[in-house]
DNA sequence: CCGAGTCATTGTTCTGGATCAATGGCAGGC
DNA sequence: GCCTGCCATTGATCCAGAACAATGACTCGG
């Protein structure tokens, strides 16, 4: 797969000139020289692959919001995560996708195939690092969504999950959400109902507004922190 | 209880290429060629790695149960996996563990340094791949953690807890859990009382027996599966 | 502007698992 | 053997969130 690489190197020294990567609107430490990949659009709702599917590509948000999520055996749907601008996403150890990736607006995606990231990592030993970083971070990004499920309150969980966005999208007090309510619910086991009543309770006790449904504006952060404990 | 200073220092010295892995009980594909690594041996209960410490060597069960666990700003514990003969763990995007480790019973574990990992890796370019490949499994199984915590009743995550764990420990019938039922509790997000009287009830609508406390005999494997649909 | 469809909110009832509490077994120390 | 402490089981009560139901708000196409 990622064949004649370093791994597991501590600090990245990749020299600034070598990363092309003109379409990311992030470009953070962790970003990878991905030349050569493809730049696809996808409308609201649409589907960038299903579960089953063939995992031939590695993908990277360049712009939008995506969400990756799995039918479970009950019929319930299950969301793995919210993928924003700079992060990565479709990682799978086998052969297919174990989970289905949909854009939530309209979103632009990198999109670059195994065998050529293979490619690169053959020229940038660094790569190789990267990339098991990334995988780390994604483990350690579900083993937070473990926690999160693990007996916390419905309030607590909407709490978390609405500084957790802010932070990602690097929202001041105004966040706008591009989910709807049933994603939320879907993300943190919880029901539509009980989503609603909790962001409606926050907002009568002050520590946020809600001036549109899917625009909300974090009046008190300590006290949702406080919240998370 | 091993001082990690000890560890670390004692690996440095090792001679690459010659030291063979004899205890090894499983070799997959998905292993690595780990000579050079440290084998120890940790009494039961006893601490392999601590939240906090810093993150300097990966892990592999080579006999013996490993559990591995958070605690979180409430206090509870959060239990992130159990890891059998033949698995690895340890693995950390940052510099510290995010996790605490122990021996269940007393258990042997290979311990290799990161720095030692790189070297290996400059050499054999698909140990890049495997370590990749870890990773993503690690994901899968932190991701199948969040399937199962969301909204499965006490007895479906009780019964595939001892379906997941069953197939593991390649057991047939009769199964040897090491650990307590607050382990289990603190691995499903149950309280104590519900993982026994989830037992019992099982155990009364014959789809398992308890002989000992700690053995759990499968009576009926398709009613177990059933269950967990 | 209207109508249909989607999404969000709010009220009511009900249930599964937490919590509190007490008892029962089993192992190790003396 | 008995005591002590830990672990597991079982019972009773309580509560957060699910499920069901109805209404209200917003969007888009015509």
């Amino acid at each position: 797969m990622f064949a004649n690489s370093q791994i597991l190197t501590a600090t990245n020294t990749v020299p600034a000139g070598l990363a092309v990567f003109p379409q990311a609107s992030v470009v953070s430490d962790d970003d990878l020289p991905l030349e050569g990949g493809q730049v696809l659009h996808f409308a609201k709702g649409a589907e960038i692959f299903g579960q089953g599917e063939r995992a031939d590509c590695l993908y990277k948000v360049v712009s939008g919001w995506v969400r990756t999520y799995r039918i479970l055996r009950d019929g319930r749907r299950q969301i793995e995560g919210f993928h924003l601008a700079g992060e990565y996403f479709g990682m799978e150890a086998g052969a297919a996708h174990r989970a289905s990736a949909e854009a939530l607006g309209s979103a632009t995606i990198l999109v670059v195939r195994r065998s050529h990231l293979n490619e690169i990592a053959a020229r940038q030993g660094d790569v190789a690092a990267t990339l098991f970083r990334l995988a780390v971070q994604g483990l350690q990004r579900s083993q937070e969504h473990v926690a999160m499920l693990s007996h916390k309150t419905a309030c607590e969980r909407v709490a978390g999950f609405l500084l957790d966005m802010a932070e990602r999208a690097d929202a001041g007090k105004r966040l706008d959400l591009p989910m709807s309510r049933q994603d939320m619910a879907d993300y943190l086991s919880l029901t539509i109902e009980t989503v609603s009543r909790t962001l409606s309770q926050l907002q009568a006790d002050g520590l946020i507004s809600i001036p549109q449904s899917r625009t909300i504006v974090l009046e008190d952060r300590e006290a949702l922190e406080d919240m998370c404990e």
